[in-house]
DNA sequence: CTTGACCTTACCATCATGGGAAGGTCCACC
DNA sequence: GGTGGACCTTCCCATGATGGTAAGGTCAAG
């Protein structure tokens, strides 16, 4: 079958799966006598399985270990695990830090009266001078 | 004062600022007879409020819309307001996505051995069928 | 006058994706 | 047999915000 019929049967645009195959992601495809790039079912399979990952959020270079792994069949179940974990705690962590954000700004915006007056806390904040208690951007040094 | 002293007196990076500069978020600074930008405490003010709001998560398109407000002696309170809620629901959209995958992989994670054995319902599930259940990425016909 | 810290511009990389242009291929229909 | 349209190819550009580096000019202190 052809990139277009792989695209619609895995999910992954055609555009991606070429630059999955340019990346090193996934083998290069079989070609045709016109250079068009021929799929079998098992690459769809494991377009699939790249889709689904990223769904998840796995960033490609983890995906390609994960894909390593998928046709390692004496793969340790803790390899995978591990892989799975180290990304939920890098979105954790992720998470935390919007959390924080939005927080900071729910905060200000409470008080903020929200009508045609200029006052606003969130600009004031914004715009504060330096203090010693907010952490200062200061690259620390030369940065 | 040269980019440097701006750069360290605002926790704005030297190459941040010409970058900011470059895409019109901040006026052209003033240059010396060198070449050198020359910056006034102004200048370090207005980088200053564009590192807090970028610690704050907004882009740098809300920000340049903030800094108009900001020097604006009529705005209304509430363009403010709605510039942060918006960017507040942004988050909690992104926190919500990012929260899914979490829980998706961490329900699969509890259910895996974590040895050495090659069995593993993470791996499973990305490899899985396609299913009428599972929403099936299908670029909805000519995506 | 040298040295080193600073400045300039310009390009490349990130991460994953989409868009488009210019041109070749293939097939079905008339 | 020809033609149109759907498909394919490669190549370049853009996103968002940031860092890095390289090649070269400037400045001030010693």
């Amino acid at each position: 079958m052809n990139i277009g019929d792989a695209a619609r049967q895995s999910g992954v645009s055609a555009k991606m799966i070429r630059y999955y195959e340019s990346i090193g992601l996934i083998a290069p495809a079989g070609r045709s006598e016109a250079g068009y790039r021929v799929y079998e079912a098992d690459d769809v399979h494991r377009l699939r399985f790249i889709r689904r990952a990223r769904d998840l959020g796995f960033p490609l270079e983890t995906i390609s270990a994960l894909l390593d792994l998928w046709g390692n069949r004496r793969r340790r179940s803790e390899q995978v695990k591990a892989l799975a974990l180290h990304h939920v705690a890098a979105m954790k962590e992720q998470i935390a830090n919007l959390q924080a954000m939005v927080s900071t700004i729910e905060h200000l915006a409470e008080t903020c009266h929200g009508d045609g007056r200029p006052d606003c806390p969130i600009i004031d904040e914004l715009a504060a001078p330096p203090t010693r208690s907010r952490r200062e951007g200061r690259p620390s040094g030369r940065a």
